[in-house]
DNA sequence: GTGATTGCAAACTATTTGCAAGAGA
DNA sequence: TCTCTTGCAAATAGTTTGCAATCAC
C-alpha cells in the first residue's frame, strides 16, 4: 500500500520530527491540533502505525501490548519470538559477556539498570519455518 | 505493607513458578482456576503486581503502557526516567561500545536484533533532586 | 475515477478500582 | 480484632475499527 501525501500525515512527521520528548499519540494530537484543529486521534494513531511500519518514523515499544510474568527471578534474558510473540528464555551462559558489558555500561552512565529484550525466531517457530 | 499467606496467592506463585511460558495475567488466570474455580481476575492482577513489587515474580515489562514515538530514526538509545517517566536520548558516543558488543551478540546467537532501554533519573529529575 | 485517507463514534482489550464480605495473623 | 485480601462488577485507559464522506494522484 502507497502513503499518500495528505496534509495530516505531513503536519503529523513533522511535528514529531521537532519534538524530542517522545511523545504518546494523545500527546502528538494535542501538539497536531495547533495547526489542524479538525484532525482526529484516530488519524494520528493510523498514521503513526503506517510511518513507523514504513520507517519515517520510530516506534519506541519494548514488550508486547500485554504484561508478562515470570516465576524464574534469577538473572537471565528474554526473546520475543516474531513469529508468534512467545517469550523464550535465552541461557545466562551465553549471555555473560553481554551482561557484563551492560553492566559496565550502567557504572559508566550512571543509570540505575537497563532492559533488554532480543528479537528473533523460537525454536518452535524455527522448526516449522524449516 | 505485609503480604499475608492466602491460598490465592500461594497458589498464583506455585503455578507461575511451574510455567515456563511467561503467562499473560490472564492466560495464569486460566491455568489458576483449574485449582481455584472462584478465583477472580482482579485477584491475579493484584497478586502478579503486588508479588513483582516484592521480587518474588518478575514482571517482563519493557516499556510503559503507552507507546512512545520518535521522528529522529537515526539509531541511538533511550533511558527512561524512574521518577517522571520521561524518555530521553542517549547519546551514541557513550553507546557505541555496547552497541558493537550487542551487534556481536546477535551474530553469535543468530537473532534478528534487540531492544535495550536504559533505565534511570533524566537530567530534568536529577537537578530537582539535589 | 479509484483507491487511500479522514473524522467520528462505537467497540475493544488490558488493566485498575470501589465496595462490601471474608480470611489471616 | 483489625488489617489485608477477595470476588464481583463497573470504570478506566489506550488503541483499534466500521463507515460514509472526502481527498490525492
Amino acid at each position: 500500500m502507497k502513503l499518500s501525501n495528505t496534509n495530516q500525515r505531513r503536519i503529523i512527521i513533522e511535528e514529531l520530527r521537532n519534538l524530542y520528548t517522545h511523545p504518546t499519540a494523545d500527546e502528538l494530537y494535542v501538539i497536531v491540533r495547533e495547526k489542524l484543529p479538525q484532525i482526529s486521534l484516530g488519524t494520528v494513531y493510523r498514521n503513526l502505525e503506517l510511518l513507523a511500519d514504513a520507517g519515517k518514523v520510530l516506534k519506541l515499544e519494548l514488550s508486547g501490548k500485554q504484561k508478562r510474568f515470570d516465576g524464574n527471578v534469577n538473572k537471565h534474558f528474554h526473546m520475543r519470538c516474531r513469529a508468534c510473540g512467545r517469550i523464550e528464555d535465552m541461557h545466562a551462559d551465553k549471555m555473560s559477556e553481554i551482561d557484563r558489558n551492560l553492566n559496565d555500561l550502567v557504572d559508566k552512565l550512571k543509570v540505575d539498570g537497563y532492559r533488554l529484550e532480543l528479537n528473533g525466531l523460537c525454536n518452535k517457530c524455527r522448526a516449522e519455518e524449516e
